[in-house]
DNA sequence: CTGATTTGCATCAATGTTGTTGCGTGGGAA
DNA sequence: TTCCCACGCAACAACATTGATGCAAATCAG
C-alpha cells in the first residue's frame, strides 16, 4: 500500500464499506449506484476506491474476517473448558455476524487469502469438537463434521430472526441469550432430557 | 389459460423450469440467456412462455410448492404417531428439496398465492410440533418457534452436503439416511444421551 | 497559508440484459 | 396429407450498469 490514505479519504472508504454490507444483505445483486448512495458518496469515488465490484467484496471478507477470527480468538477454545469455550464463541460469532449479514453470510468472493482463513476456522472448529468429544461434552458415536454443519447453521439461524437495529448493548445481551438457546440445542435437541 | 398446449411446447416449457432451476441454484443471478442455453432453446421461446422473469420465477416457485405440499400431505402429519410422521415428512421434504435447490432454497418470488401456501405449511408444522409436545416427543418447555426454527435449519443443511447428481433410488436412500439424522439430532442434540 | 489531495458532477463509451418483431422452416394434429 | 402452431434465427430498441475522464470546488496536512 503507499502512503497512508487522508483522513477525510478514510472515511470515505469506512462508510463505503459500512455502505456496502448493509445493501449487499438486502439485496446481493445490488448495484454500485445504491451503495454509493447509502455511503453519502458519488459513485465515482466508489470507483475511485475500488476498481471492480469484486474488489470492493473482496475488501469486506477481509474485513470481516479479520474481525470473525479475534472474536475467535477471544474465546481461548484451546485452554477453556469445552462448554465455556463453546458458549464463549458462539455469543462472540453472533455479534460479529450480526453486523456482517452479507459478508459472512454468503460464502462468496473467496479470494485465496478469504479461503485460506476460512479453511483455518473450519479446521479449528473440528480440532475444538473433537476435544469436546474426548472430555464428554459429544456423544462419542457423534460425527464430528456432522456436528459442525449442525453447530453451523444452528448459529446461522440463530443470527436470522432477531437482531435488527438494536444498541450494541442490546445486541451483546441478545447475543448472549441465543448462545445459550443455540448451545442447549446443540448438545440437547429439543427432546425431553434424561 | 386457453386452449391446451401442444406436444413440443409442453416438453419446452418442461425443460425450461427445470433448466431455470438448475442454473438459478448455481447463480441467482442467471441471465435469460444461460437459462434459454441449458434449456436447449432459444432465448425467444424463453419469452414466449414466460414474459418476465418473473414470471418464470413465479411459475418456477408454484410448481416446486405443489409438489412440497403433496409431499407434505403424503406423510399424513395429522394421524401418524408423531416420530413416525416427522421422519416420514423430513424424507419427503428432502426428496423434494434436492431437485428444487434454487426454488424452496430462497423465499423470492412470494406471489400472493404461493406466500398463503408457505404459511399454510408453516402453521401445519407449528400444529404439528404442538401434538408432538403434548405427545411427549419434545420437552415441555421447548419453544416451538424455536423448534420449528431449528428444524428447517437442519432440513436445509441436510441437503446442502450431498446430494448432486443421483440415481433416483440414491436420491431416495440418501433422504431417507439424511432424514434419519436430522431427526436423531432435532429430538436429542449432539450430546451424550441419557 | 499554501500546496496537494479528494470529492462531486457532468459526460462519455462500452457492455450486457431485456423484451419485441418478423420470417422461414419443421414438426404435431386432425 | 394438410393446416397450423411452435420453433430457431436475426435484428432491433430500450435500458441499466459499469468504468473512465476532466474540471472546479472543498478540504486536509504541513
Amino acid at each position: 500500500m503507499g502512503r497512508p490514505l487522508r483522513a477525510d479519504a478514510a472515511r470515505s472508504v469506512r462508510a463505503i464499506l459500512e455502505a456496502a454490507e448493509q445493501v449487499l444483505a438486502e439485496d446481493p445483486g445490488a448495484s454500485m449506484e445504491q451503495i454509493a448512495e447509502q455511503a453519502g458518496v458519488a459513485r465515482t469515488t466508489v470507483h475511485r476506491r475500488f476498481a471492480n465490484r469484486q474488489a470492493l467484496i473482496e475488501a469486506l471478507a477481509a474485513s470481516a474476517k479479520q474481525q470473525l477470527m479475534e472474536s475467535v480468538a477471544d474465546a481461548h477454545m484451546d485452554t477453556a473448558p469445552p462448554l465455556v469455550a463453546l458458549h464463549r464463541v458462539t455469543a462472540n460469532v453472533l455479534r460479529i455476524k450480526s453486523v456482517w449479514r452479507f459478508t459472512l453470510g454468503h460464502p462468496l468472493a473467496d479470494s485465496p487469502l478469504t479461503a485460506a482463513i476460512w479453511s483455518e476456522v473450519n479446521a479449528g472448529a473440528l480440532a475444538f469438537f473433537a476435544r469436546a468429544q474426548r472430555e464428554g461434552l459429544l456423544a462419542p458415536d457423534t460425527d464430528l463434521m456432522w456436528a459442525r454443519r449442525v453447530y453451523y447453521a444452528l448459529v446461522e439461524e440463530a443470527q436470522h430472526g432477531g437482531g435488527a437495529d438494536l444498541d450494541p448493548d442490546q445486541v451483546r445481551q441478545n447475543a448472549d441469550a441465543m448462545a445459550t438457546l443455540v448451545v442447549d440445542t446443540f448438545l440437547r435437541g429439543t427432546g425431553p432430557h434424561g
